[in-house]
RNA sequence: GCCGCUGUAGCUCAGUCGGUAGAGCAGAGGACUGAAAAUCCUCGUGUCAUGAGUUCGAAUCUCAUCGGUGGCA
C-alpha cells in the first residue's frame, strides 16, 4: 500500500551492458528520432574523461540529446543518490516534452538503484568518510567490522571482514545519522511506480574480450597519453575520485616511476576492463526482468522498444 | 665440444629425512543499502620433460635421452 507517491515516474528504456559491448553505437539507430539520452556512467559525468571513459563521440551528442554527460570536474564525488534523483529529474522533464527517456550505461549499481528505489537514508556529514578511512588505515578493516557489529549487527553480519568501502558506508551511516544502516530498508524488486522497460545487451565473452583489447588499442591511438598528461599537468591526482577510473588509475604508476612499459600500461587496462566488464555482466544478470539481446539484432531491437511505446501509449494515463 | 645449473598448474616458482603436490599471478563463478570503473567472497588433478633402474613406495635417489640456460673453449 505505497500510498506516499510523489507523482509517478514516466515510462523509460533502461538500456545496459558491459563496457565495449556496443551500448553507444545503437543509440542513434534506436532513438535518434524519439528519445533522449540519460547515461548512467559513473565516470562520464566528468568533464575532460573524453577518451579513456569511451565517451559518445561529437556527432552522436548533436544528433541526440544526451545528459549527466560531463556535469562535474574530477575532483567532485557523485554518487548513486545523486545519481538517481537527477535521473528521476530528467526522465520527467524528457517526459514532457513528448520524448522517450532511456537510461543507458552501465554502472549497473545506478540502475539498481534507480529500479529498486532509493533507501531514505538522510545526508552524512561531508569530514565523516575521511575520518573513518583514517580509523580504517589505522586499526584495518577487521577490527572496522567488529565496531560496526557492535551498533548495527545486522550490516555487520552481511558484510565480510575485509568489506572496506561498505564497512565505512555502514559506520558513517550510523555516527552521521544516529541509526543503524539496517533500519533504513530497502526494495528488493523494481518498484511499481516506475514503468521501464530493461533491454540489456550481452555478447559471447570471447567476441566481448576481443572488442575490449580492441578498443584500447584505439583509445591509444586517439590520445589517451596525452589525455592523462594534460590532466596531470593541470593538477589531477591519483586520489581524485575521476582518477580512480578503468584507463586512468592504470597510468599513475608508469608516470611516477618508470619501472613500466606503455605496452604494460596498455596491457593493465585491457585486463581490467575485461574484469570489469566481467562484474558488470554478474550484476546485470541478477536484475529482474530484464531482456537480453545482442548488440546486433536491431530489428528485434526495434521491436522490443516499439511493443513497449505502444503498450504504454494504449494504457497510460 | 667440456663443465655447471635447470625442466612441477596457462605464467613465475615452492616442495624438508623418499610416503603419488601447493603458493602467488592469470582465469572462472558469485556478492552488491548514495565511493560501484569502487569494495569484497569462493574455486587448485597437473603425462611432476621422456625412458629405464633402486625401493614396499620416487617430483625427490641413480643412469640414459631430449629441451632450456650460464660459463669455458
Amino acid at each position: 500500500m505505497s500510498t506516499n507517491t510523489k507523482t509517478d515516474l514516466p515510462p523509460v528504456v533502461c538500456l545496459f551492458g558491459p563496457t565495449a559491448v556496443g551500448k553507444t553505437d545503437l543509440l542513434e539507430e534506436l532513438f535518434a528520432s524519439s528519445g533522449e539520452i540519460i547515461s548512467a556512467d559513473s565516470m562520464q559525468v566528468y568533464r575532460k574523461l573524453d577518451i579513456g571513459s569511451a565517451k559518445p563521440d561529437s556527432s552522436t551528442l548533436a544528433c541526440i540529446p544526451h545528459h549527466l554527460i560531463d556535469i562535474l570536474d574530477y575532483t567532485e564525488q557523485f554518487n548513486a543518490g545523486d545519481f538517481v534523483r537527477l535521473a528521476e529529474k530528467n526522465a520527467r522533464e524528457i517526459a514532457s516534452r513528448g520524448k522517450l527517456p532511456v537510461i543507458s550505461g552501465g554502472t549497473a549499481f545506478y540502475f539498481r538503484n534507480y529500479l529498486f528505489g532509493l533507501p531514505e537514508i538522510p545526508p552524512v556529514p561531508a569530514g565523516l568518510r575521511e575520518e573513518l578511512n583514517r580509523e580504517l588505515e589505522s586499526f584495518g578493516p577487521e577490527e572496522l567490522h567488529r565496531r560496526l557489529g557492535t551498533v548495527d549487527p545486522e550490516t555487520a553480519e552481511r558484510l565480510e571482514p575485509g568489506d572496506r568501502a561498505r564497512i565505512v558506508r555502514a559506520l558513517e551511516v550510523f555516527r552521521g545519522t544516529g541509526r543503524a544502516l539496517s533500519s533504513y530498508k530497502t526494495g528488493n524488486e523494481a518498484r511499481k511506480d516506475r514503468p521501464c522497460l530493461l533491454i540489456g545487451l550481452e555478447r559471447p565473452r570471447k567476441e566481448l574480450y576481443e572488442r575490449i583489447d580492441r578498443r584500447v588499442e584505439i583509445m591509444f591511438g586517439m590520445g589517451l597519453l596525452e589525455e592523462i598528461k594534460g590532466l596531470v599537468h593541470e593538477g589531477a591526482r591519483e586520489d581524485h575520485p575521476g582518477m580512480k577510473g578503468i584507463g586512468y588509475s592504470e597510468f599513475f604508476p608508469f608516470l611516477r616511476e618508470g619501472c613500466m612499459t606503455l605496452d604494460d600500461v596498455k596491457a593493465r587496462i585491457q585486463q581490467d576492463s575485461r574484469r570489469y566488464a566481467k562484474r558488470q555482466m554478474t550484476f546485470f544478470r541478477s536484475l529482474p526482468g530484464v531482456h537480453w539481446y545482442h548488440p546486433e539484432d536491431t530489428a528485434a531491437l526495434k521491436k522490443e522498444i516499439r511493443n513497449f511505446k505502444r503498450d504504454f501509449n494504449s494504457s497510460g494515463p
